[in-house]
DNA sequence: CGGTGAATTGAGGTACGTCAAATTGAGTGG
DNA sequence: CCACTCAATTTGACGTACCTCAATTCACCG
């Protein structure tokens, strides 16, 4: 199973697993950066820890997850081969990260010093921001999968979402890191539900498996338009979704907007 | 309805509504503001537009969102005033903004501009860093709430949501900016659930509503424990959660890692 | 007082979650 | 090499929470 990374338009800096959009991080970050390993099932952090450091994931895989109150779990994101990730608005981490697969490997920025770093130049604090818009860009429209979807959209698009990582998918094949139920934690679904929507694209030929983790993607269209059927409904009440277009509300609207006003002129006074 | 918005500990620069977690904005930044005003149902700008400029919601209320393929609107986040907004890692924006209440304004700064700031000025830098990691900590607590949770869940997690925003709540009381529609695409749900969620959510005196948009919050361990019934199954079915914890894959994780090993020496060499 | 859109309430269908069983497939030991 | 084990995945059956469609009530406004 020979891998090319290079079929994107970024070039690599020697040594580096370069994978993400944007390319490298500067020179001057990653001679802050310390190597580290870690084992499948054990967690880098967990939500709570003091967050002191940034990471790099280098190979393998990991995911950024909570535990919810149910006693479940709920991955908010994939962490793959170039992602940054660790990064807080607070002093403590609100996820914690979790192991995937064997072999995973990190580099850690030190916080404060990436930090100073940052201040003092611009080209890493470039870069920085750049990867945080990038999350946010990411985060968006992963809500946006998460929200309006049917199970069978939602595997669809994550799959598709897979196959533009590089370390996942080379051209339309993928090798996904991840099992079923991370898949389930991750699209909010159960895992009986994901294997369902996965058999179903299967007979619709869209995909094809050599194994549970081996995907190859046959069609293209028939996966962005997983669900033209389940969609065909709203096509028939065009109303609803015009209707839905916000209108003008003039109460609430204007005593809202004369909150507003009010501490505005409080405050300049 | 006078409204004090000096509850928090952040102090308010003269001139600015200030109520946003991490305070003001640098004095540099703001000087490259202009301002502007939009009306009620206008967008400041749609998804394709050019990037090229950095926002911030003076007064008022907007949200972000996305028209998805079946003409329903998916909000991603709702714009409040203090909100800074518009960052993009392309050139060109992936969601539009939608103005929701009359007499909203906002500060606009022109990216290059604000980029070569960020660029020269290390304070802006970091103020706009922070902004962006504050940014994603939120997405991704919203994510956790749009995946697993019930109805009763959204709506009363929403309802703390917006009273953690100074200008929608102060103290327990809300004015919510937003209809029951946009709710519902900020939930992902059908307006009629949402408001029947709400109705319960009164029913069991979590909160009373002086009209449909001013809601009062008198029972938070409520809300907060909204779904304590529906829960409870998971409590049944332990093994389930400790099931999901993911475990040693051996063929896959050394098939991955080698991929990954391989891609490295690559381009090391 | 009628008009209009927002919000609520009601009734019914369905996609998905849950529980349970069958199947696959890799690792292990004889 | 083949039986056995154990986990991952798939398949099946069924109940229910939510979505859809439809009607009603509510709030504001001319």
């Amino acid at each position: 199973m020979a891998v090319s990374i290079s079929k994107g338009t970024h070039r690599a800096a020697a040594g580096w697993i370069d994978c993400a959009p944007l390319g490298r991080l500067p020179e001057t970050l990653e001679l802050l950066a310390t190597r580290a390993g870690a084992e499948t099932g054990k967690p880098l952090y967990n939500a709570g820890d003091a967050a002191d450091s940034w990471y790099r994931l280098l190979t393998g895989a990991a995911c950024e997850c909570v535990l919810t109150a149910d006693g479940r779990r709920q991955i908010v994101n994939f962490l793959l081969p170039g992602d940054l990730f660790g990064f807080c608005a607070r002093s403590r981490h609100e996820f914690s990260v979790e192991i995937i697969v064997d072999g995973t490997a990190f580099a850690r920025y030190p916080r404060r010093q990436a930090e100073e770093l940052a201040s003092a130049d611009a080209e890493v604090a470039s870069a920085i921001r750049q990867r945080a818009f990038e999350s946010i860009s990411r985060l968006q429209a992963r809500m946006v999968l998460l929200g309006r979807t049917n199970a069978l959209e939602k595997v669809s698009a994550f799959l598709l979402e897979m196959a533009e990582r590089p370390s996942v998918g080379i051209g339309d094949d993928l090798v996904l890191p991840m099992s079923r139920y991370e898949i389930a934690d991750y699209l909010a679904m159960a895992v009986e539900t994901v294997s369902r929507a996965i058999t179903t694209l299967k007979a619709q030929g869209a995909i094809t498996l050599a194994n549970s983790r081996q995907v190859r993607i046959t069609d293209r269209l028939a996966l962005e338009h997983a669900s033209a059927e389940s969609r065909r409904r709203s096509s028939l009440a065009p109303t609803d979704a015009s209707g839905r277009v916000s209108r003008t509300v003039k109460l609430y609207t204007s005593s809202f907007a004369s909150q507003e006003r009010a501490t505005s002129v409080r405050h300049a006074g």
